[in-house]
DNA sequence: ATGAAACGAAACGGATCGTTTCATATATTT
DNA sequence: AAATATATGAAACGATCCGTTTCGTTTCAT
């Protein structure tokens, strides 16, 4: 009885289903394919219960962020928003596309812009660390992670992620490269795809307890090797 | 009826239970630890065959390069190796530890030194990623990344297997750093996790088949960076 | 009020893991 | 050589989970 009713209220429910005050009847389809990953749904065109929807997607997070991806499953998404199985599968193709609106749902880091590069992304860098230590967020990725080894799908929405990862970072790189903090012949989408890239081993090699000091260090090999001199 | 028959010769044991004539009965105690990573097994004293273990990791390896880890059963291991799945278990606590062992077997890459760093590093890393492309130490590998994120177990091996690699690259810049091309004040070791973070995630990502120009522009701004200047 | 649609609950078929049982084959011991 | 001990393969088991199907009920628009 590790049922804590009364925990699908509003707290979770942030980007999915806008909470557009859900009382029309028939969805509007942009909000039905932004919280539907599924594109093989059987019954297109009926109109479905947004709440329902929005009950399964906060229960599949708690289950994945008290249970972990292996703990993660089906059945215990369905006790736990008190829904059947059948209505997950009316919404969503396969465990793995749960999963990913799961992932869909993070809090979004922004980045800092103090105008010097290495503060920059020491601070966004131990922003993130935080967060995964703090929050599910860690949790999600290494579930989806895990899942990418196998699922095509979703291998694909991952690498979507990570590309618009990588395209932050770029951006970034190029306004420092602009102020001309940067020398004008780095490719900064490469610099991205180190620091993104040193980023997820951390995440999946569970070294988000680094000290500032030694990211520090870290994220200073790569400015000062990309400094304009 | 996809039992291929006569598969399991001579060909894919190569290090495990290193192939020392296997005639004695009684097992010498260091080649089983070797093979075995298991701690909790039921009979300890017990005498066992090295012949169905070192079948059994063959047929694992065959079975994970075929039909990659989402395919991967014990029950289709038991098959291939003629084995009986109890056999599997009293060898390997999990099915995380027989992948552990076949993992343990692949074939190293070794590090070349031409004298020049970048050189080196670009040669090194195409290498990796046609052993990727060409035999089955990608999926290997990618089966293990899932793995430890459920697996503690797993999760362990691996961190200490990337602490090794870390540990390679780093002597490699070590010895640039010795011969004067690679600046007095640089943390090889920080270097080392870059080029590390870099090649795991284009495994997990499915990019090993950038481009060697790619591969040459992005190893560029590590090794500029770090140069003596 | 009526009917269509989605719903929760329950059960199913299929697959897998890890365990247990059992008869057989092999190796050691006497 | 015969007897004993032990590991083995085959088979079955309980448990878990996925994804589907069925069924009776609730909800909502007309």
């Amino acid at each position: 009885m590790t049922d804590t009713s009364g925990s699908s209220d509003s707290k979770t429910s942030a980007s999915g289903a806008s909470g557009a005050s859900a009382s029309g009847t028939v969805i509007d389809a942009a909000s039905e394919a932004e919280v539907c990953l599924g594109q093989k749904r059987r019954s297109i065109g009926a109109q479905r219960n947004p709440e329902s929807a929005k009950a399964i997607l906060a229960a599949a997070q708690e289950v994945l962020a008290e249970d972990g991806y292996k703990g993660f499953s089906i059945e215990k998404v369905a006790r736990r928003a008190k829904a059947g199985k059948p209505t997950i599968y009316r919404w969503w193709p396969s465990k793995a596309a749960l999963l990913l609106d799961v992932y869909r749902t993070r809090k979004q880091v922004d980045y800092p812009t103090t105008g010097n590069l290495e503060d920059d992304l020491v601070v966004f860098v131990q922003d993130v660390f935080r967060s995964w230590r703090e929050t599910e967020t860690g949790e999600i990725f290494r579930s989806m992670i895990a899942e990418a080894q196998s699922d095509e799908e979703a291998s694909k929405v991952l690498s979507d992620y990570a590309a618009d990862r990588r395209e932050a970072f770029s951006q970034v790189i190029e306004r420092a490269k602009a102020r001309g903090a940067v020398g004008s012949d780095v490719n900064c989408e490469v610099t991205a795809d180190w620091i993104a890239s040193w980023l997820w081993v951390h995440l999946l090699t569970g070294r988000h307890d680094e000290t500032p000091e030694a990211t520090r260090a870290a994220i200073r090999q790569i400015t000062q090797g990309i400094a304009k001199r």
